[in-house]
RNA sequence: CGGGGUGUGGCGCAGUUGGCUAGCGCGCGUCGUUUGGGACGAUGAGGCCGGAGGUUCGAGUCCUCUCACCCCGACCA
């Protein structure tokens, strides 16, 4: 993409209010736009970069599961199957205003906050024999959940994007069984997006869902919100709102001995047992004509708050710094001022592909404010092309972290790079 | 939901005990100069100060209500 076509501006200040380091960064590059609070706009750079990290949770999940795509409002009956109507206090609804004004109806629809109550009625009307069991589904929608409490940028949204995954069973050990592997999928992904080193699989409570246990993913953050207890040499690590000395003994670790340490919740995955199926009357058949009640499990990633994540993460002085799997380019193309080194670098944007390059062809703007905002946007590897380099017939390859500088013969760009 | 704070051109801000024509920086337009780390000069456009009501000869400034956003806490399926 060439940078005269992005219509998006970076800037040197943000408000002063704005205190959380993703939404100053993100904001300041150009990557989100803050439409109200906790609802964000993803402009292009920014869409890049969600776009990245969903085809890395793709690749994952279609290993265990098929895509689908739900709708983001329901029927409010569909929550009041479950209960959820008036116990789940983040919930938001919606009324068509011209149904209200003209007197024809007053149906009320959910926004969805996630999607049990409404993938377990699409389940039921397909799958009712142990033979189509067990199958698992899942999506990247955007969610709605109206939090008290708005924060920090992408980190807590009321409008959000999230994956979420659903499992059937014929039994509570075929549940686990697909548990593991999800939980393997989710080390995987993190693992691709940058993540994996500071990230871990945390006990934590099983919140509304369940009476039991679920597992969250925690990435250690600074600015995070939650704290963990924490055992690395074991990878054991429990939410602290469940910490107890009684569960460290049961786990054989010393609770005195943990790291408290804060951290993020980028994922999490919780054994519904028969909890909704009960709700919804959903039975399975099995072999013997014996009705049975279907295992769920349901898993959850944060697309948007990973993106924020990362930035907390990654970043220096200058701005953002995106691990290459999920930058919105490979390369940002800094070419300095002078219309030939711009129609020279045109070829070098060609030859590199416009796919994979962020292209600054600006003539007008001065070599300083080209590098600065190079740097505020964050692309991993800098290709700066000038009068001097172009004269040996090459360019200078920055890298944006060790601010490393190389010549390299155009001939041999490619090679290199 | 409790507590604290902030709303003034596109963005970031200043605006004195109420006073005259509401300022500054960035950005934007035009002209010229400039081009390896956020250039310079000239010139110009752009705001009835979040909204409603009130006090006053006079309100960006004081009062009441309200909306929005930010921060701390509670909550977070």
């Amino acid at each position: 993409m060439k940078f005269s076509q992005n219509f998006t501006k970076t800037s040197k200040t943000v408000s002063a209010e704005t205190e959380s380091i993703n939404a100053q960064l993100l904001t300041r590059a150009g990557f989100i736009y803050q439409e109200l609070a906790g609802a964000y706009a993803f402009l292009p750079l920014g869409w890049r970069v969600i776009q990245n990290i969903e085809s890395i949770v793709r690749e994952e999940m279609n290993k265990i599961a098929s895509e689908l795509h739900l709708t983001a409002l329901s029927p409010k009956e569909r929550w009041q199957a479950t209960k959820r109507h008036d116990s789940v206090d983040v919930l938001m609804s919606t009324k068509a205003a011209n149904d209200i004004a003209l007197q024809k109806s007053t149906a009320e629809y959910i926004l969805n906050p996630t999607h049990e109550d409404v993938i377990t009625p699409i389940a039921k009307q397909y799958v009712n024999s142990y033979k189509d069991l067990p199958f698992a589904t899942y999506q990247i929608q955007t969610k709605f959940r109206n939090e008290a409490r708005a924060k920090s940028g992408l980190m807590r949204g009321r409008e959000f994007i999230m994956k979420d995954l659903y499992s059937f069973h014929v039994s509570e050990e075929n549940l686990k069984e697909f548990y593991e592997m999800a939980k393997e999928r989710y080390v995987a992904i993190y693992e691709k997006l940058g993540l994996g080193e500071d990230t871990f699989v945390t006990l934590a409570s099983g919140g509304d869902f369940t009476e039991e246990y679920s597992h969250e993913f925690q990435t250690l953050l600074e600015s995070g919100e939650d704290v963990i207890y924490l055992d690395r040499n074991n990878n054991i690590a429990y939410n602290k709102e469940i910490a107890t000395p009684e569960d460290a003994k049961k786990l054989g670790v010393n609770f005195d001995d943990l790291e408290k340490i804060k951290a993020s919740e980028v994922g999490n995955i919780f054994p519904l047992g028969t909890k909704y199926s009960e709700l919804l009357d959903y039975y399975f058949t099995d072999k013997d004509n014996k009705r049975h009640l279907v295992w769920m499990g349901s898993y959850g990633i944060g697309i948007s708050r990973i993106m924020g994540v990362i930035a907390e993460k990654h970043h220096d002085k200058k701005g953002l710094i995106w691990p290459k799997n999920v930058s919105p380019f490979d390369y940002h193309i800094i070419a300095l001022p002078d219309a030939e080194n711009i129609q020279a670098s045109e070829k070098i944007y060609q030859e590199l592909g416009e796919e994979n390059c962020l292209f600054d062809d600006r003539a007008d703007v001065h070599p300083g404010e080209k590098f600065a905002d190079a740097d505020l946007i964050g692309i991993p590897t800098q290709i700066v092309i000038s009068k001097k380099t172009l004269e040996q017939d090459s360019v200078e390859v920055v890298d944006r972290v060790s601010e490393k500088k190389e010549l390299i013969k155009i001939k041999d760009l490619k090679i290199n790079l």
